[in-house]
DNA sequence: AGATTCAATCGTTGATCGCCGATAAACGTT
DNA sequence: AACGTTTATCGGCGATCAACGATTGAATCT
């Protein structure tokens, strides 16, 4: 029989969805907001625009190690940059990354 | 020396950032599309309005059972929802909640 | 130099993810 | 009732996450 045509692709291009770029980097981006301690951070940061990594400890019930860790997932996805200043650090959001973020969220 | 007040919390607050409810919804709301796979399943949603599940397994290069476990992660986020149409399932995006998900994205 | 402070890293542990094949469950069809 | 189709679930595997304490590294202050 003729039958099952329902085997049709989506969109009826004969391959697999290419690996899209933008899906990855979104999916990269999305990652580093996808546990709370890390968007509350971002929000702080947000909200002071810069933060030495003392109070983000002090803020969060997490121990040291446990917040750098955040801190670090969030500067390897770019929301976050962090410059030495002495002995300390400070943080804050990088804005093009940010907003970048929101396009393209909002271009879902 | 009067020192440092660099001791000081954030916000003045002693004690530690509450638990924000917020912070946990959108956390939810960006796991579920921190990988790559979810991306496109919602993409490919959005795009076509609704569509069968085999239709989304046929797009993607990955196994029917991890299609299914991502569709199963996305709909436990209220970012997609499937309805029973016969044999087969078909799925469509919540669009209120994908606004919910933009607006606190674009809230940052 | 020595002591102190701050942050990053190491090493470990338990939980979860992401993937798969195989199996089961739901439904329509013959 | 038996079959085929479609989807969800189960079990297993390796990899990664999230958390912590302990240690190290870097910079400042006595």
């Amino acid at each position: 029989m003729a039958k099952k045509q329902s085997k049709k692709k989506c969109d009826n291009s004969p391959v697999k969805l290419k690996a899209d770029p933008m899906a990855e980097e979104l999916a990269k981006l999305a990652w580093a907001i996808a546990h709370p301690a890390r968007v509350q951070i971002v929000r702080l940061l947000i909200g002071r625009d810069a933060c030495m990594c003392g109070e983000i400890v002090d803020c969060l019930p997490l121990a040291q190690s446990t917040v750098s860790q955040h801190l670090k997932i969030l500067k390897e996805s770019g929301l976050i940059q962090g410059e030495v200043d002495g002995p300390k650090v400070c943080y804050c959001v990088n804005p093009e990354r940010l907003e970048q973020l929101k396009q393209w969220v909002a271009a879902l």
